[in-house]
RNA sequence: CGGGGUGUAGCUCAGCCUGGUAGAGCACUACGUUCGGGACGUAGGAGUCGCAGGUUCAAAUCCUGUCACCCCGACCA
């Protein structure tokens, strides 16, 4: 492609909308545009690196055995309704009607079109196993876009759906993905860890995320630094402590603790670590009835293991101050487990292996000293409540956790029978009786991918695209092209010479300095730069750099064409 | 949805407090010089100051409302 035709805007300052690294970078790289919160066009240059992620993960999802389809963006609501999602979606299911008023919704997910497609289509056991999948847009309307595409309203998803005739089928299939989607990451160059996942409001049993690692990643994960343990900080499991609770050394005493309303407080005014401090939190529970949390004072609530426990509400919601007050008496701020009536009471492992702690006293403005549970109240039911932290010991029971963050691109489910079941698709088994089908769906967010590749790799100067995402393989730099009619035929037939062998060229044939071309071949992220100039071709060489690279190597003319190809590295060796 | 903030040229922003001719840098157009790391000069195009209402002789500036966007807390590819 001549850079003379193809208008690239790239832009020197950092647009002031965009917060992390890759945003910025795509915004100045003309990579995305804005068109509304979350909703972003893709300029010519973004949308060949977002094709060449396409292919990769289309490769892998065919070698696998699934079989591409294409379903609507819009769906009837009447679907919903059958799978019971039309009320328990929530608010980001963007929904709509026509022009009879009937009602529709922006596919945010495809589990309800894909069950009625396979239970009108799939008659038979003999059918099964199959798996469909799809490269599509999707409409999340979330309460807040952020990171650019990273969290986008609409977004490109590529969502496959397996159908099973029993549990070791539906096992194989996932593993069948598992495998699938570890190639297309190691393909791309990626950085990533797969770790046990939520299953969220797609539902099912088993799940697992593949996770980028990077340090902008909205997810905090959890692995065990001596065996293969990684989880996701939602689900991993926070061990009781090994060690049994001393026994009570001090005396229960009320303390006068005016304005202290947070844990941070408290352990300034009484200089006591927090882990000394008791946090009790109230949220809405499941019929009515608040329910109050015990956490040591250092711990995070963790709100996924928390709404499973009976009498929670899910999803879980803080109380607010009138509904605290008129469960406790008390304001927020200054509740504690001593006295505490009427409520369903859990304490984390953690909070009940305390002694001798510091809590609230159900009354503005004092804690209570030197409390003990047993002596001084009764030990509430114990539950894991926390998220881990790093240093705890690992549920595998091998090392320590480490914690880290990471950018969710893709996530697979066995669902087991949760559609089936709810919109009833059933095929008929070896016996002739008719049996509930088994279902796995697997996806991955192509255009979060994007993103994620360039949050793991860039520099100081832009993008650093692995080879087999870049928009274009190799950067051409005329130098004086304006100028100087031999440098104008060399760049010219080395233009054509890579075209003809199937390589892409950015030739930048623009009539600007080379300090410009130089900069926007860095801010792009080609991987390979090829340099022609005067001084070069005097000697019989050009020049030539990898995007890593800190200094140019010379080579010559004559075998361009191979130089360049053995430079390029369009697939990256894959572990089996 | 709650809290905070911002809307002025394509982009980054100044001007607003203290009302009186709408600005700078980058980008863009033309010409000239320059040409291996984001050049320089000259000339030029470009903005209903988010929108609506109000106060005033006069509003980018003050007041009210409204919309949009961004940032911090509960969701997910």
């Amino acid at each position: 492609m001549r850079l003379s035709h193809y208008p690239i805007n790239t832009v020197k300052e950092t647009p002031a909308e965009a917060e992390v690294i890759s945003h910025q970078l795509m915004l100045r790289a003309g990579i995305i545009r804005r068109v509304a919160a979350g909703i972003y066009s893709w300029l010519p240059l973004g949308l060949r690196t977002l094709r060449k992620v396409e292919r990769v993960i289309r490769e892998e999802m065919d070698r696998a055995g699934a079989l591409e389809m294409l379903m609507p963006a819009i769906q009837p609501a009447e679907l919903w309704q059958e799978s019971g999602r039309w009320s328990e979606y929530g608010p980001e299911l963007l929904r709509l009607q026509d022009r009879h008023q009937r009602d529709f919704v922006v596919g945010p997910t495809h589990e309800e079109i894909i069950t009625d497609i396979a239970r009108r289509d799939i008659k038979s056991y003999r059918q099964l196993p199959v798996n469909f999948y799809q490269i599509q847009s999707k409409f999340r309307d979330e309460v807040r876009p952020r990171f650019g595409v990273m969290r986008g309203r609409e977004f490109i998803m590529k969502d496959a759906y397996s159908f099973h005739i029993d549990q070791s089928s539906l096992a194989e299939g996932y593993a069948l993905m598992r495998q699938a989607y570890t190639r297309m990451f190691q393909r791309m160059g990626l950085e990533f860890r797969t770790v046990q996942a939520d299953t969220g409001a797609i539902g099912g049993t088993i799940s697992e995320e593949f996770q980028v690692l990077a340090a902008s990643g909205e997810d905090t994960i959890a692995f065990s630094d001596a065996d293969d343990f990684a989880s996701n900080v939602e689900l991993a499991p926070a061990l009781p402590p090994a060690t049994a609770r001393p026994a009570p050394t001090a005396a229960m005493t009320r303390v006068p603790t005016p304005a202290v309303h947070t844990i941070d407080e408290l352990t300034r005014l009484l200089q006591v670590p927090a882990t000394r401090c008791l946090k009790t939190l109230i949220v809405a529970g499941s019929d009515g009835t608040p329910v109050a949390l015990l956490l040591r004072g250092d711990h995070e609530l963790n709100a996924v293991k928390a709404q499973k426990l009976a009498g929670v509400g899910k999803p879980l919601r803080m109380a607010n101050a009138a509904e605290v007050r008129s469960a406790t008496d008390c304001a927020p701020g200054s509740l504690g487990p001593v006295g505490l009536k009427g409520l369903r009471v859990y304490a984390d492992h953690a909070a009940l292996a305390m002694a001798d702690f510091v809590c609230g006293a159900n009354e503005e403005g004092f804690h209570l000293s030197g409390v003990n549970w047993g002596r001084d109240l009764p030990p509430p039911e114990a539950a894991d409540l926390r998220n881990v932290v790093a240093g705890d010991p690992s549920p595998s029971g091998r090392g320590t956790l480490k914690i880290v963050r990471g950018i969710e691109v893709g996530h697979i489910f066995q669902l087991g029978c949760k559609y089936s079941a709810s919109m009833n698709a059933t095929v008929l088994d070896e016996a002739g009786s008719s049996v509930q089908m088994l279902m796995g769906c697997y996806g991955i967010g192509v255009t979060r991918i994007v993103a994620a590749a360039i949050e793991q790799n860039h520099d100081q100067r832009g993008i650093i695209w692995p080879d087999p995402i870049a928009p274009f393989h190799v950067y051409l730099v005329p130098l004086n092209l304006q100028k100087s009619e031999r440098v104008r035929v060399a760049a010219d037939e080395l233009y054509r010479q890579l075209r003809a062998a199937g390589i892409e060229v950015l030739y930048d044939d623009r009539d600007a300095r080379p300090g410009v071309k130089f900069a926007d071949a860095e801010l792009l992220g080609i991987p390979h730069r090829v340099v022609i100039g005067e001084r070069g071709l005097d000697a019989g060489t050009l020049e030539y750099r990898h995007r890593r690279a800190s200094d140019s190597e010379d080579f010559p003319q004559q075998s361009a064409l191979e130089f360049i190809r053995s430079r390029l590295q369009l697939t990256p060796a894959v572990s089996a």
